[in-house]
DNA sequence: CGACTCCTTGACAGCGTTCAACAGTAGTGG
DNA sequence: CCACTACTGTTGAACGCTGTCAAGGAGTCG
């Protein structure tokens, strides 16, 4: 729960985060926050006043059930905004994955009035419940109806793509976050990826957060169902 | 794939749908399609030229893998607004549930140039990406970390709210179409359906299509994770 | 070094799927 | 009207994927 105001930033003045400032206009307030490994951004259920675009480190969106089952809608890393809601209160929780510096800008109201509303921010915010409705339309086939090493593959290539195609990628995320990202257990989990390992189509390091994707394509005939079993 | 297109509807002149006229305007070309049990509407993948309105009967949108394997996005019932793209192509494919009256209207480009949207169209259209986002939001939950009674339970619940909280549910679809919306097999909704009626939570008429919710409560509560087993 | 967290792996159980048989319903045509 | 067929849904039995429980290894940090 520790969370500090960063007046001064220890990184030169960053510039205005391209994706805030088309929703915001560009002399908008806003201020960078440092959340700690594991510190709540905002609650499901709370007012929706502020959105959020991750400078440094990572982010989870999630929903619980009343007995501790957890699902996660997403995770957000450096660049992605989130916390944009078409209503005035959050549908999920948000929390910080590990050690992450978040840019926070006053959200505007959406709709505000007749012709009140501003209609570039409004696009803005359609694309990107655009881009958001698309990813969980695809999370909706793949939790309904897709095996657990299905699961784990798309997820490598999703971070894979989302972090750019890096020689190693490195998850910031626990095996327990993938797990309810996917709806699989932990242990299924990493059984996926040691089958992954062990067929040499993702080399795993030794600290167990870096996977090397040996082997895209194999990985993508996974996804899609080939496993050639 | 018998499409009829109705020129002279039997019924009276139908009121412009109030959902399609706020995304059209008020003199928007829209005609009424009839299209029997089973029928493509359209395809994933096919321009969204038209949006699409339930007049009467049942529609359905899903993907499918490769392998046949199916996850049916929605279901759309009476009032019903769907086939509404952000993007030029349709990301799921659509089907009549049962023979079907469509209210058919052009649909607007969103994007048309930098001032040249209508700010009316956009905010209705965000609206309705909205309601859908919410809706997915929640299968998702529901896919990832749901038992099956509890699927099946919830899944009753949305449309007996859906239908207005009917004496009786009749449901449009089958069994195996169920079974693709909530990420089972069919066998195991037809078990959990039993279940529940040796319960007395609900009552399953002969039609097997019909169905009476004796106890919402317990019903709500099973959803929520609390069947006291 | 010791305590802690995170991850892997194994053994086993259970939930849900698969396979199969059967029953009820609807549609068709004699 | 009935026979025939196709379709849909239910139920049972067995299998198997994934979850649960448990032990141990590996990395981290005080």
């Amino acid at each position: 729960m520790l969370v500090r105001i960063n007046a001064n930033s220890t990184s030169a003045k960053p510039p205005v985060p391209r994706g805030l400032s088309a929703l915001t206009g560009e002399a908008a307030l806003w201020n960078d926050h440092k959340y700690s490994r594991g510190a709540q951004i905002f609650w499901e259920g709370e007012p929706a006043e502020y959105i959020y675009q991750i400078g440094d480190g990572a982010a989870r969106t999630y929903k619980l059930l009343s007995d501790g089952r957890r699902q996660i809608a997403a995770f957000y890393l450096p660049g992605d905004i989130f916390g944009v809601e078409t209503e005035e209160l959050h549908r999920f929780s948000a929390e910080a994955i590990i050690d992450t510096t978040v840019w926070i800008a006053e959200r505007h109201s959406m709709f505000e009035g007749p012709d009140n509303g501003d209609l570039a921010y409004t696009k803005s915010a359609l694309e990107l419940l655009q881009q958001t409705l698309q990813h969980v339309q695809n999370q909706l086939l793949l939790l309904g109806r897709q095996t657990a090493l299905e699961r784990v593959a798309y997820f490598l290539l999703e971070m894979d793509r989302r972090l750019k195609k890096p020689a190693v990628i490195i998850l910031p995320m626990r095996r327990r976050d993938i797990a309810d990202y996917l709806g699989l257990s932990l242990e299924t989990v990493s059984r996926g990826l040691s089958a992954l390992r062990d067929n040499g189509i993702i080399s795993v390091e030794s600290q167990r957060r870096e996977v090397i994707l040996t082997d895209r394509t194999k990985l993508a005939q996974i996804v899609c169902g080939n496993a050639n079993h």
